[in-house]
DNA sequence: AGGCCCATGTAATCTGTTACATGATTCC
DNA sequence: GGAATCATGTAACAGATTACATGGGCCT
């Protein structure tokens, strides 16, 4: 029942369709959660059943029809009860930090590849959120946004995202070198 | 199918019961994975009749026997196949950070506690990592460890769990300070 | 002609969570 | 006497992933 509070949340600075969340929440540029297409179709019928949503159908030319959502005052309702209730504490599940967990024991050729993948990864995403946090505080600095600011919420949950894909860059990197370092140690030259 | 490789590579280094493997991943100490009790007794049961681990009874007076589990080699070379194998990249699912999207729109009173909450949570973890990183090197340097100590994968995947959980605590710590400060602001005396 | 973007879903399967179940020992 | 620790599971349900399905427009 978590998605559920995940597409309230999204939903409220604007009208979405299934469509544009997905691309949001697919790609992670929702950064305070993820979910593919198939999922965020099927909960917005639950939630609009159910609603906490309503959606009205937008008529295009020259591409499908789409359908936009916004949240009903019984969907803000529940995001407050939502928010009131105590978290769950959210843990690490990675498969590159299994790998690396038996890096002393398997070939780590691959796996150095893999963490520069990951390292390059974690600087688009850097790249990305630098421009969508520039983007939302416009010619302000960063202390008068928080301060004044009207819709500080996405603005927070992106500085969490730069600064886990920062620790991801740094850790990737430092992984990568101590690996190396190794390989050439064991087998010099 | 994940969990399987989780538990192989934690396998790695010592012959652990359920039991034992349930404390470290459920208390997140094996910060490369999480799961539950119920889950690793499953999954233990599945790698035994697929040959990849190996149980041996231990006998014990006192207290109920158990069973201890061992990594086979063939449990080594699907290891080794998963980590040559491509990684999918990893996504956060935080009802904290959903709860910090909805900020503007919910009362921020409960969300405050919650932050506090959890910035106390990472900073025990941050104290528990920096006693297994110590324990782990020794009167070795870092730099000296990782150069030449021979099992370092433990050791790199519990700093990127401590890194982790520092972003935790300074973005808690950073965000109850900016939403306090706004209270203030908008609703003096 | 082939591939990508828009746009929305269904169905089958796999994973993960929650609740229930048992029972001895040790610590406060 | 009650709670925590050791020790292992089963069963029901909720949530997530993968595969399948459709179809027009736009770009190269």
């Amino acid at each position: 029942m978590a998605l559920r509070h995940a597409v309230l949340a999204a939903l409220l600075d604007e009208e979405l369709s299934g469509y544009q969340l997905a691309k949001a929440f697919d790609l992670g540029v929702a950064n305070f959660w993820y979910a593919q297409p198939q999922q965020l179709y099927a909960e917005l019928t639950r939630l609009e059943r159910d609603g906490l949503v309503s959606g009205r159908e937008v008529v295009q030319e020259s591409r499908p029809n789409k359908r936009l959502f916004r949240v009903t005052d019984a969907g803000l309702a529940e995001l407050e009860e939502f928010t009131a209730a105590s978290t769950k504490p959210s843990f690490i599940r990675d498969d590159l930090l299994v790998k690396v967990q038996a890096a002393d024991h398997v070939d780590t050729t691959a796996l150095v590849a893999q963490l520069t993948e990951r390292a390059a990864f974690a600087r688009a995403r850097i790249d990305l959120f630098g421009k969508l946090l520039r983007g939302m505080r416009g010619d302000r600095t960063e202390e008068e946004f928080l301060r004044d600011g009207d819709r500080i919420g996405p603005y927070l949950t992106c500085l969490r995202g730069l600064a886990f894909e920062e620790g991801n860059r740094d850790w990737c990197e430092r992984t990568v070198a101590t690996l190396r370092e190794r390989r050439q140690a064991s087998s010099p030259r």
